[in-house]
DNA sequence: AATCGGGTCCCCTGTACGGGGGAGGAACGA
DNA sequence: TCGTTCCTCCCCCGTACAGGGGACCCGATT
């Protein structure tokens, strides 16, 4: 099935260059090319391309806003790749942030470019090899496991609990209620728990368990189904 | 430059399959193949190629594990590159951040598989396009900023500040000493903040600072302890 | 049998905190 | 000019909290 595309780029040249590139793909069918962001937007809102093709800078626009602007509004389908010269971390935060379907920079082999496009039209995504590699950086910290602190070993299981009802700003009394005791045994708990994490207040405490990663705080996106357990042929 | 690699797989006829596609590439040289994980950990610390591919279904130990211990031991130069018939998010995530210069699925067509090595060896990174959607969702829930709750937005710039030096978890008087007003004042502040956001303690309005992400909770880099009682001069 | 750690409960004390009120001054726009 | 908002400061009162004691029971260790 024929892919259409829509070339985004204020230089004349690199769109004439790309399109020569798309040319030579009987299934990939250049419908527009425009100059700036805005009529990127205008464009792809009219001519519904499957692949819209961005460059970051351009006059009016740039590519990022435009992007985003294509990828907020529901009656888009037409998939984004960012084609860029420049490959700050910033720019590919954004884009992807955004849902961008590829990023790719402007040194890629034109061939590659092409099955990006493939890729980007079927819905999957593609990120250029070399930006790749920090973005895994990146990713692997960002979703690291918090490090429990050592001093938490010297918690009782019974602190540890009290501990995470405090993170959880209940006080003595709800925690007393929550586990079935009176609230002095509470209070000696608080105080153990205090005393062995160094920390003056319940104050200090809910601020160590929630800076500590004790708390899942965790803002899971609408749509980001996990799964565990797809298998692909 | 030659590119050596090393195959690890449990089925045979795979690793003879990936060696034949490898062989019409006279600058890739197969040094090894091993057939389970620990195999590939002994094999690549002892010939130290420039990729290991590796499957995750493994026996003794999986990729996974594998590409843990091979990229944590630093003497290893050794890029590796997971290539799996399963795609699932976990295994991907571990992948990454673990490390790993390439997560592919085994049905990526040969030729970028080859390209795929190539770009491992050189220090980059490729990510399988159907695995790289999702983890751009992922990501970018990840990194996204907090969006702040509608009702900070009744709170003056001054009671914001108080609020987040409450979620400093600091006393009244330390707010005060730092703000250069009375106690008094910061009482008067306190008691907005909490009756504007609906939070019956400062101990609640610690947690809800930090579940909306209104203090920096970003995890520091390795050996960088978080503290509670982090002030600025 | 004796000891120890952990969990439970109680007392007393001082303090920080939160709610209720009031009030002055500066900056801003109506 | 007036009124509003915001920041500032003050007083009183009740409560929750933290620290420092002590005490009991129980299971495991010695």
């Amino acid at each position: 099935m024929p892919v259409s595309l829509l070339l985004a780029d204020d230089h004349a040249m690199l769109r004439s260059g790309m399109r020569a590139i798309f040319d030579t793909q009987p299934d990939l069918d250049c419908v527009a090319e425009v100059a700036d962001g805005r009529a990127a937007v205008t464009e792809v809102a009219r001519l519904r391309p499957d692949v819209a093709v961005l460059d970051i800078r351009m006059p009016k626009l740039d590519g990022l806003a435009a992007t985003e602007q294509i990828l907020a509004d529901p009656a888009n389908r037409t998939k984004v790749v960012v084609l860029t010269t420049y490959d700050s971390d910033e720019y590919v935060y954004r884009a992807l942030r955004a849902g961008a379907s590829g990023f790719l920079l402007k040194s890629l082999p034109p061939e590659e470019l092409i099955s990006a496009i493939r890729v980007a039209a079927r819905g999957d995504a593609l990120i250029d090899p070399s930006v790749t590699q920090r973005l895994i950086a990146r990713f692997a910290t960002s979703i690291a496991p918090p490090q429990p602190p050592p001093e938490l070993e010297q918690l009782t299981a019974r602190e540890r609990e009290v501990l995470l009802l405090i993170a959880g700003a209940h006080s003595n009394a709800e925690i007393a209620a929550k586990l079935h005791v009176g609230d002095e045994t509470v209070k000696t708990h608080v105080s153990r728990v205090l005393a062995k994490l160094g920390l003056r207040d319940r104050v200090h405490a809910v601020a160590y368990a929630h800076l500590n990663g004790l708390v899942d705080n965790q803002r899971l996106a609408p749509g980001t189904t996990a799964r565990t357990d797809r298998r692909q042929p």
